[in-house]
DNA sequence: CAAGCATGATAGTATTACTACTCCAAATCA
DNA sequence: TGATTTGGAGTAGTAATACTATCATGCTTG
């Protein structure tokens, strides 16, 4: 059986669906194996239009401008791992082992999914850690935001704050310590490939350093503390 | 008395030192107000140049493109703030203290610092934490890397480290534990005002609850932990 | 068969990111 | 003092970027 997973996107991200045509399945299969390839700020719609086997018009007609596509991709990305957690932890009782399993996710190399031919989301999840921030450290940040576009970040955020809320439920900061921990498993994921300095994990080839230290922050953050006097 | 405070800058990241012209200065001044102003993608050496009352050519002199400006005033930023935080620990015995105050360093509103007077001390760190991640967020980070560009933050990043350690000698993750909370300060201060949803900090005026949040998560991790059996 | 839509091809513009060259005035030296 | 070097500042030009617009074509769908 051939499951075809049609992730939801916010109509606002693009001029014209691109999952809906060949065209645009080839742009953001290209588009995420470029920008992986050279860089965000390299990344031109000339080049993609290479790549993909059209001309500029062509991408243009699918998105508006490259902060656009960029912004199309990570949420693409927050909305399938999103998936993915729920699928993961689904049927699973203990909030402690939900954790270690999100902790797994969010630090770990993806496998690509089969589902979705035209998303590399190995590729992609590489994408996210390296630009993903660019998506939101802009001065557009609260338009983009009143158009929603942060939406699946948000819901992804949510679903985890509640995961934290059932081990502990006195936590004061679900959601400051659920956007700190997506955040930090992809920047410690960095550092440790790119300025391996700023973390204590040398230079081992497995990243299960990086979830030792995730889980050692998360959950010492997460006992429940004697009230004060 | 007045104090001039002269910040050693790796000598890569200028073509001509901006910090002995007046030129420069004015460059480094108006750099500051106006990449705080309409963000560094916007950014342009002629628009620079206009606000700093030369040409494009003038400012192309002092720096090789506006990513080396960045580096520049990040670098700038990383080594100012190393410089306040030894000040401000200075003849502190106890570790625990010593962390709060470093906390309070990043999280809280900087005071502009009348010892530098073509930079303007607050704005620098509105910058640092808008757009300083884009200093090393890019294909280049190796190249810039080898260049020793990141090494104040290294510097500052293995400060806290060691003060970190002198709190739990046993602690594990010195450095990535330094280099997430100075992240996750900046990050966390950034979603406040503006992704507030992904915080628990609502619209209060002013940052204490995200030192309350910080300290929280340091001092949980800081926790000497029972040996595992 | 006609209408309509997706794509392709071409061209054009304003801006960006630089580079090369020229000019001028102050400092240096014979 | 006069000649010369040197550095700071301006002008102009180029290739690439980020779009926008127009028109032709071919394929589908009613």
């Amino acid at each position: 059986m051939e499951l075809h997973l049609q992730i939801k996107m916010n109509g606002r991200l693009f001029l014209k669906d691109p999952q809906l045509t060949v065209l645009g399945q080839q742009i953001l299969q290209s588009g995420v194996l470029l920008i992986h390839e050279i860089g965000f700020e390299q990344f031109t719609f000339k080049k993609l239009a290479e790549t993909a086997g059209t001309t500029e018009a062509g991408v243009y007609r699918y998105f508006e401008n490259k902060h656009r596509l960029l912004l199309y991709l990570v949420s693409w990305y927050w909305n399938w791992l999103d998936y993915q957690i729920s699928y993961c932890i689904n049927n699973i009782s203990q909030p402690e082992l939900k954790i270690r399993r999100i902790i797994r996710l969010l630090a770990l190399p993806v496998k690509d999914d089969q589902s979705t031919s035209y998303i590399n989301e190995s590729v992609l999840h590489e994408i996210v850690v390296e630009q993903g921030t660019k998506a939101y450290l802009t001065k557009q940040v609260t338009e983009d935001n009143q158009h929603q576009f942060f939406k699946p970040y948000k819901d992804l955020c949510s679903r985890i704050g509640g995961i934290l809320l059932e081990y502990n439920t006195e936590l004061k900061f679900p959601r400051s310590l659920s956007s700190s921990l997506i955040e930090i498993a992809h920047l410690q994921k960095y550092f440790k490939y790119n300025l391996p300095s700023l973390t204590d994990f040398g230079t081992t080839d497995n990243d299960t350093g990086i979830v030792d230290f995730l889980e050692e922050v998360v959950f010492s953050s997460l006992i429940k503390k004697p009230a004060k006097p």
